[in-house]
DNA sequence: CCTCCACAGGAAGCGCAGGAGT
DNA sequence: ACTCCTGCGCTTCCTGTGGAGG
């Protein structure tokens, strides 16, 4: 007996791809000439690093550009590229490859250099401290023979910057007998600005600008990609142009370029046709810009959610835009009916504004003259797509009931109309 | 023209959590 | 294990706002 719930009409599907993982994010298994549009960038690296082809230490490059134009990719491949060549010539180079992001106090990095640099590193099981990491960090160099670079990958993300200063200042400080090369990525343009000044000369000695992508050049980079990500004939000549130009406007982010084509592809396929169209691109990109807010959503601490929660009910009570009184006075019942502590109202007023800032409500000061001033408030989101992510909380489960409490309301209300 | 409403939003300070130092 | 420091979330207190209504 079938259900109808088979898995047979996926059969047919799979005519777009070939391999998707080429436009997945993260991949990265291309080489230093496969990469294209960054030969500026490139050849300013390798002009910087070329010091250690004759056994000595680059200086210190600070690497700027906005997200998705190719900073990690690049550095990551001219530092290997680097450490293959300097090889031949019986020139030892190391690098350690650190993600802020990932780890970022000044412990964790000591420890994931100290593995990187020599992974059987031991540290005595009573000494944890950061001051034990150093000394196992200058053990390490001290013995190695050869040129050590470290890589800061999102460097504003260190939790305390003035371990750059540490690194950069270690051999005159007496730790060691030589130097490291430190190279620094960010796409927080005023980094550097936030930098002591000791630290900012002695860090910034080499800068490498990395520029946004045109909207031709993603062109070129999608196409090199969709060769072997797609079927022959798989894609519409607007796709590609089309990708490029919506990726061209957002910074020239060739990441957002890359997902924005394989996104159109699974809904193609998805829809069962053998072509992508521009229709499935802008379908992709309505998805994915829904999905970034959605993300956003679900990762707001508590209290906003709940005051999201209650603007979402205000506003599904017909009128489009609500008062922060009217806001105040719902998230106040469902702070109690979730159990949470209700905060004042001048904190809620802080929410909701960065709930505008996020794009995830909209808010307008209105002035009413004698009944004062107030903010009018109108969701920017589909009403059933907030509720779903806000409910997806285990947290906020008691509003479930509220949501159908209400559901039913309106649907005697819209009988009892009807009549 | 002046008053008043109902907030917005700045400033200062408190308490807590997490990381660093000892 | 303890203390210190720092950042963050939050509160309280306060001033500013601009148009309706007297």
């Amino acid at each position: 007996m079938s259900n109808g719930r088979t898995y047979d009409k996926y059969v047919s599907r799979g005519n777009i791809f070939l391999e998707i993982r080429h436009l997945m994010k993260g991949y990265d298994s291309m080489t230093i000439d496969e990469i294209l549009h960054r030969d500026i960038e490139i050849g300013n690296y390798m002009d910087i690093l070329s010091r250690a082809m004759n056994g000595n230490t680059p200086d210190n490059i600070f690497v700027y550009g906005q997200t998705g134009i190719g900073k990690s990719m690049v550095t990551k491949m001219v530092t290997s590229q680097l450490e293959a060549d300097a090889h031949k010539y019986n020139i030892n180079v190391k690098t350690a490859y650190i993600n802020c992001e990932a780890v970022h106090t000044n412990t964790g990095v000591l420890k994931r250099i100290n593995s990187r640099m020599l992974p059987k590193s031991i540290l005595h099981k009573t000494m944890n401290s950061f001051d034990a990491h150093f000394l196992v960090f200058c053990d390490i160099i001290n013995k190695f023979d050869g040129i050590p670079i470290i890589i800061f990958d999102e460097v504003d993300k260190l939790s305390n910057p003035d371990i750059l200063n540490i690194f950069a200042r270690i051999k005159e400080n007496d730790f060691t007998d030589k130097n490291i090369c430190i190279i620094g990525v960010t796409n927080d343009l005023k980094f550097v600005e936030k930098l002591d000044s000791r630290t900012r000369s002695v860090l910034s000695k080499s800068t490498i600008v990395f520029s946004p992508y045109t909207a031709i050049q993603l062109s070129d980079i999608l196409n090199q990609r969709a060769k072997i990500a797609f079927r022959n004939n798989c894609l519409s000549e607007a796709v590609i142009p089309l990708c490029s130009a919506f990726a061209a406007q957002e910074h020239g982010d060739a990441r957002k370029a890359l997902d924005l084509l394989r996104v159109s592809g699974e809904i193609a396929e998805r829809e069962g046709v053998i072509v992508v169209e521009e229709i499935h691109v802008r379908k992709a990109k309505e998805h994915l810009e829904l999905d970034e807010v959605k993300e956003v959503i679900r990762t707001l601490p508590l209290q906003t959610k709940l005051v999201l929660a209650s603007c979402v009910y205000c506003t599904s009570e017909g009128a489009s835009k609500v008062l922060t009184r009217d806001i105040y006075n719902t998230y106040k019942r469902f702070s109690y009916s979730t159990g949470f502590e209700t905060l004042t109202q001048r904190r809620v007023t802080d929410l909701l504004s960065m709930l505008d800032m996020f794009g995830i409500i909209i808010t307008e000061i209105a002035h009413k003259g004698r009944y004062g001033r107030t903010k009018e408030i109108s969701l920017n989101m589909p009403h059933d797509v907030t509720l779903a992510v806000l409910l997806d909380d285990s947290a906020l489960t008691p509003l479930k009931d509220i949501a159908l409490q209400k559901k039913q309301a309106e649907c005697s209300l819209q009988a009892f109309s009807t009549i």
